[in-house]
RNA sequence: UGUUGUCGCGAG
């Protein structure tokens, strides 16, 4: 029961109740099994929490509960994800040590680490590591390295390992498909793209939602809207793809065509969500027709879609680029008010506004705000910031700031 | 009850 609860509460974000429930459990006669331990271990270090963690981890083992694979499989991808490369391996190394054979989940954790930093070569040494060591790879194995290799521009090489997985008699699922798909379209082979889905149509494996948003993506980037159109409705009785389409037509500059779909689901009474009427407000915006932008803004929340944090940071954003600066900080204020808390991004929007409008002192002092609110700014803030005060000729406060960000062990990218 | 792969929203 307390394991099951603490995995919800991980699952669900709420890592400080999951951390108190912990607590209780350690203090109580009733201690956390490996698999409570397991999880939030898993949810701190994924959120970045890196030093509770290895308290955590500490606290564990000095209460006798011991990790078992799973603990170190998670901490492997946890670890992992944060980029930390090195450090995942320790965990693989460790975990040998103490007698634990690698399984399978192992293996695909450690590749798509790899496969994460691009380093798709060591990917592929993994990838021959695990079948000597007698561990056969699975359809995820192999649409790890698929991934890789088109991420990294190697589409033919990618079309062949497809071909090897089939060989392989590891039969493609969805999501080989859709990786394949999404990166032939990538490269330019829309066309190549669009023969594989038609090809998976036909065999048993059938396409899903990924599948269609990809490829409707893909024709309204290429002017392919009529394309689109018809993919939509071949998925018809699925309300949810003509979300999808305005979405795709906002992104890809078509925003007239997007803006008349939103006005028909709202007569309609249709379903919207968030992320596509962010899209379109921002598609508005970047349009610079931020009277449209707001009109969506008020239409949605009337068709009972709420604003959130990033759509409030596409509005201040479109007024800061429009010299509107003393309006995008009233604006933020307003976010504060309904309880919308600003994050990393929407904060630096406005310095980067400040910056740009010259205020630089303001910047300074939103700076301020953000990090007595416990957010750190990232490589883009600190950016923002350099650049703008290395305009205004105040190359000491610029060099202050590049201190700041090195102090915050923000890596600059 | 915990761990691995694909897609759509915002900042320099």
């Amino acid at each position: 029961t307390y394991t099951a609860l603490m995995d919800s509460l991980c699952k669900t974000g709420r890592d400080d109740d999951a951390l108190k429930l912990l607590d209780a459990m350690e203090d109580g006669d009733c201690s956390p099994d490996v698999v409570a331990y397991t999880s939030i271990l898993y949810n701190l270090q994924k959120i970045g929490r890196k030093d509770e963690a290895s308290i955590i981890l500490a606290r564990m083992k000095q209460k006798g509960c011991v990790p078992d694979l799973v603990t170190f499989n998670a901490l492997i991808t946890s670890i992992g994800r944060s980029g930390d490369v090195d450090g995942a391996f320790k965990i693989y190394t460790d975990m040998q040590d103490v007698g634990f054979k690698p399984d399978v989940v192992t293996y695909n954790a450690l590749i798509e680490v790899l496969c994460k930093a691009d380093d798709v070569e060591e990917a592929f040494n993994m990838f021959q590591k695990m079948v000597d060591d007698g561990c056969i790879p699975d359809v995820i194995t192999h649409t790890e390295l698929l991934k890789g290799l088109t991420k990294t521009g190697r589409i033919d090489e990618a079309c062949r390992q497809f071909r090897k997985m089939v060989q392989a008699h590891c039969v493609p699922d969805v999501i080989a498909y859709n990786t394949l798909i999404h990166g032939l379209i990538k490269s330019g082979q829309v066309e190549d793209g669009y023969q594989l889905f038609k090809h998976m149509k036909g065999k048993a494996c059938k396409p899903d939602l990924v599948t269609y948003k990809i490829l409707m993506d893909a024709f309204c980037e290429n002017n392919l809207v009529h394309m689109a159109l018809e993919l939509s409705e071949e998925m018809e009785g699925d309300m949810v793809v003509n979300s999808l389409l305005l979405s795709s037509l906002a992104r890809s500059g078509h925003v007239d065509d997007s803006y008349k779909l939103f006005s028909d689901m709202v007569i309609k009474g249709w379903k919207l969500d968030v992320k596509s009427c962010n899209s379109l407000i921002s598609g508005l915006a970047n349009a610079r027709n931020l009277d449209a932008a707001w009109q969506v803004h008020a239409d949605m929340q009337k068709a009972g879609v709420s604003a959130t944090v990033v759509t409030y940071t596409i509005l201040i954003d479109s007024l800061c680029k429009s010299d509107r600066i003393e309006d995008a900080t009233k604006l933020l204020g307003e976010m504060k008010e309904k309880g919308i808390e600003p994050d990393v991004v929407t904060y630096t929007a406005l310095i980067d506004g400040l910056c740009k409008a010259g205020s630089l002192h303001e910047a300074q002092l939103v700076f301020g705000e953000m990090t007595r609110r416990g957010i750190s700014g990232n490589a883009v803030t600190y950016s923002s910031l350099i650049r703008g005060f290395g305009k205004g000729g105040l190359v000491d406060e610029a060099e202050q700031v590049y201190e700041a960000m090195q102090a915050s062990g923000c890596k600059p990218d």
